[in-house]
Parts: structure tokens; C-alpha cells; sequence
DNA sequence: GTTAAATACGACATATTTTGTCGTATTTTC
DNA sequence: GAAAATACGACAAAATATGTCGTATTTAAC
């Protein structure tokens, strides 16, 4: 089954979330899982690792909190995956590791190398911000604009 | 992680060795297992299922075995994995039974909708027999083939 | 007609991955 | 100093994927 993961889909909610403020007011984990009523931790966790990428940054303490700390026009859903859920892998036999026990006697190798690119292709064409339909106020603020998203 | 299962890799295996017979000819499930050393039982499953989606055809008994009942010219990715793995639904709020409990305060729905689409649309398009770079001898004999794959 | 080789298929067992929880530390405001 | 927040590793639980087993059935060969 091929299917996006938890993590990915509360990083989507928390960047549409977080879209819908004024770029400088603060936004805490928990205002998020009550929002959606998720888990609280699991939560947080995605948005901490979305500051290690330095997608949102930080505020410690009381009356902190998170902030978007890049454009969502240039942020493709490829490089979200990748923030929350490490490396896309279309199969396993691409991972330097634990490589696939059937490698050696596998006759779809090369498919599977073309149809993976073709897979990271398909996801770091989707922008964030069109998926999901972002204004982009940060964006609109801090660079250029090069197309505008129709639709 | 975005990633094809097992089943699936199977499949592809299982039609990337059966295309290189003459199609008249048989292909046991333990030949198959054999040849690229995987598990008897999983990979027979797998073309019990592909005989049930009238990809193969199989003969039983002694001397029994499979073979290709399909132009692999029209089967596409999306095809074969709902064969062996069911429906592709990118996220569980899309299936009907055990509905996604955050679905009601979900705000990102529509967005996930339009991706599960475009992935949808993005497996559809990928024929088989260009994946597996098979020339196809039971299409070009049974069916008029359209156009030439290149590469 | 018995045996052997094969498909057919449900039930179960195991392994892996994903998801969530807990505990604790740190930062900062009041 | 207390409270509210981020930070983060370790663990627990749940879900999913994968593989195994047992048994039935079909058919060819002997």
C-alpha cells in the first residue's frame, strides 16, 4: 500500500495552520493538537524536527512558541517527507544499510531505480503552498514572487 | 515513508521473468521463488491473486503452472498494485469502514484529496511493459500495439 | 490406483514499522 | 519559585506487512 504517514499529515496541518497568522504571532504545540485533536506529543515532535530543518524556528519558555521560518512557495512536499519521515525510498533496496536480501537475484533493480526518481520527481514538483491552496503572506513579504499559483 | 511492498516487487518479478518465455509457456511459482530466491508461499499467493485478476491463467496438477493473460502494454502500475495490495489510498481518511478519527477537524482534506488524485493518475500512467522495458511478444501477436517504446 | 507435483486458500505466526506515551531537562515569563 | 512552553531520548503499543503451516484439490506419470 502506498500511503503518506501520520507525521506528514500533521506537518500539513501544522504549516496550514500556521498559515492562516499573521507571519510574526506565535504558535504552540498544543494550540495545534487541540486544533486537530491529535496526540500533543507526536505533535510536537514533528513541528521540533521541523525546526532542526529550519522550516519554523523557536521560542523557548512561557509565551513561546513557533513561527514559519521559510517559504512555502519554494517548500515542495518531497523535502517535507523528507524533514519528518527521512528519506523517501520507493523500496528498500536502495538503502545504504540493511540493503535487500534479494538484491542479488533481483531482475526489477533498474525499474525500480527509474520509477523511485520518477516518485521523487512527482513529489518535489508539488509545492506546499499549492497543495494546500497558501496565500503565503511570509512569502509574499520576503521574496519575490516568481509565478503566481492558479487555482 | 512512501514506499511499494513486497507483494508488489513480487508481481513485478513474477512479469519481468514470465515475459521473457514464449508465451505458451508455462511458469511454476516455485521456478519463480527459485530464481530470484524468495519465499514459496508469498510469491505463489501472489499469482493465485493475479490469476483472480485474469492477469495470469493457470493449469493445475502435474506439469501445471501460469501463465500471462494480459497485454502488459495495458496494464498500468496502479492496476497491478490494487491486484496483490488492495485499494491505493494515500491516506486512511479516504477508506470507508475505519474512517480517520481526525477526519472531522481535519483542514487538510481537500489538499489530500487532489494528491491521492494526481498519485493516482501518476501510477495509472506507467504501463508495465514500458516499467519493465518488455518487448512484449503476446501483445504485439494478440493486439495491435500503438506506439513503440522507446528506450 | 497410487504417487508426486503442482495450484488453491484460509488461518495463524512473526517481523517490521509506525505511532503514541512517558520521564526528565531546559528555557523563559510572571 | 511556579508555570508554561520547547527539547529529546527511551520505551510501549498498535498497526501493518510478511511469511509459514496445514490441508484440499487437480492432473500427469508410473
Amino acid at each position: 500500500m502506498v500511503r503518506i504517514n501520520r507525521k506528514l499529515e500533521y506537518a500539513l496541518m501544522v504549516l496550514k495552520y500556521m498559515s492562516a497568522k499573521a507571519p510574526s504571532e506565535l504558535t504552540t504545540a498544543k494550540e495545534v493538537a487541540d486544533f486537530i485533536k491529535g496526540p500533543f506529543d507526536t505533535i510536537a515532535k514533528v513541528m521540533q524536527q521541523m525546526v532542526h530543518s529550519e522550516l519554523l524556528r523557536s521560542e523557548q519558555g512561557v509565551q513561546g512558541g513557533y513561527f514559519l521560518a521559510t517559504n512555502l512557495n519554494k517548500l515542495n512536499l518531497f523535502k517535507l517527507n523528507e524533514v519528518v519521515s527521512g528519506p523517501m525510498e520507493l523500496v528498500k533496496c536502495f538503502d545504504e544499510d540493511h540493503h535487500c536480501e534479494l538484491s542479488s537475484h533481483c531482475n526489477i533493480q533498474s525499474p525500480l531505480v527509474t520509477l523511485n526518481r520518477k516518485l521523487i520527481d512527482f513529489f518535489q514538483e508539488l509545492s506546499i503552498s499549492e497543495l494546500l491552496r497558501i496565500k503565503s503572506p511570509l512569502s509574499a513579504k520576503s521574496q519575490s514572487v516568481k509565478k503566481e499559483v492558479a487555482g
